[in-house]
DNA sequence: AAGCTTATATGATGATCATCATATGGAGTT
DNA sequence: AACTCCATATGATGATCATCATATAAGCTT
């Protein structure tokens, strides 16, 4: 009947997508409800009637919120695949540009040392996020699955580790350590000694 | 002079281990003055006898209050070194015990997310510290000085990553990621194909 | 023993924040 | 044009927290 009748379900999405970015450039405990609010274009009394609560909230984000900010950062190379589509994710994933953007990269590097100390709920939906995401990645190693998911592991683990280290260095090894990371982790994702050049 | 002179720097002391413990465990604004206080046997007023802010603190801690740690962790296995000594290094690293005790373990994949959105002072004290380990570490490694450095900082990344990931899924990846990431790690560090054992 | 020094304790103060009760105002209906 | 929803806004409330001013109390000096 209504064709205006998702006002309320598009105000929720904007609730969603300013806390999504807050979260990640300042923490869940540094984003408030009133500015997350205030950047939707709201005030924060109306929070209220969207989610039960800031932990609500906090569970909802990482459930679902990140998964369009991956999508975005992956669909720049959807064309590739295989090994292309590998040396792309690691170069974007470490390039200088990422590491100046938190608020719309990769919340691993920021927020899981946080999402570490919460309760089931959160942790839960971070395992979900973490599953869909391996299983894109492994599907581009050319390998059989359980060994192309640990080698995917283990890369994902390098590079979230080393963005979030090089996002705290001061000094030159912000930039050493990315790159370090990035030929390890192709190397690791391809099974044989490689390089790729981080942007 | 004085037989009891450093009354005060004792107890100063032992504020910056309660909150070295606790920054740990619940993070910079998850460990409030008023607690770290309280685990160091005092009330929240005196607290600025000995510091000028909780700021204060804080950068206080990450440039001296971790170093203990390491160095206890190290002193597990001061005896071996070269390959012995980086597989212990990698086998603790990534053991169930350390990822069952934040508190007492490295700050990296705890508290790194939160340093690299603080200011210059403390993101500086953290290089200082990051320079101290490196150092260390390469110092096992059989290769010339830069390539020796270039392999910790991407095993150190990837352990880094790897526990802070591990902390926060809920299934059986918690265990699979720091094998994945123990293996690839030490067979880096080495310069061939090898594996650890983590605990 | 009186007085001074200094470390710690007590008890504000003001700010920020999550949460909630109630008010407003506009869209659609009659 | 009056009415009714419902999304959002306004304005508490109570809690937590960093910070600070002042008080106490335990040495040390003389």
């Amino acid at each position: 009947m209504p064709v205006e009748a998702d006002r309320k379900s598009q105000t929720r999405r904007e609730i969603l997508a300013a806390a999504s970015r807050q979260f990640r450039a300042h923490g869940f405990e540094g984003a408030s409800v009133g500015s997350i609010m205030r950047e939707a274009g709201l005030t924060h009394g109306g929070f209220y009637a969207h989610f039960e609560s800031k932990d609500d909230l906090v569970a909802e984000v990482i459930g679902s919120g990140f998964d369009d900010v991956s999508e975005r950062f992956e669909a720049g190379f959807d064309a590739l695949s295989g090994e292309d589509w590998l040396k792309a994710w690691v170069a974007g994933y470490l390039s200088d540009g990422h590491l100046r953007s938190p608020g719309i990269g990769c919340p691993m590097p920021v927020l899981a040392g946080e999402i570490s100390r919460t309760g089931e709920r959160s942790r839960g939906a971070f395992t979900g996020l973490f599953e869909r995401r391996l299983a894109k990645a492994a599907g581009h190693v050319d390998a059989p699955r359980r060994e192309a998911e640990r080698r995917v592991m283990a890369a994902v683990s390098q590079a979230a580790g080393a963005l979030m280290l090089a996002r705290t260095l001061t000094n030159r090894r912000s930039k050493e350590i990315r790159q370090a990371a990035a030929d390890e982790a192709i190397s690791t994702l391809l099974g044989r000694p490689a390089t790729v050049r981080i942007k």
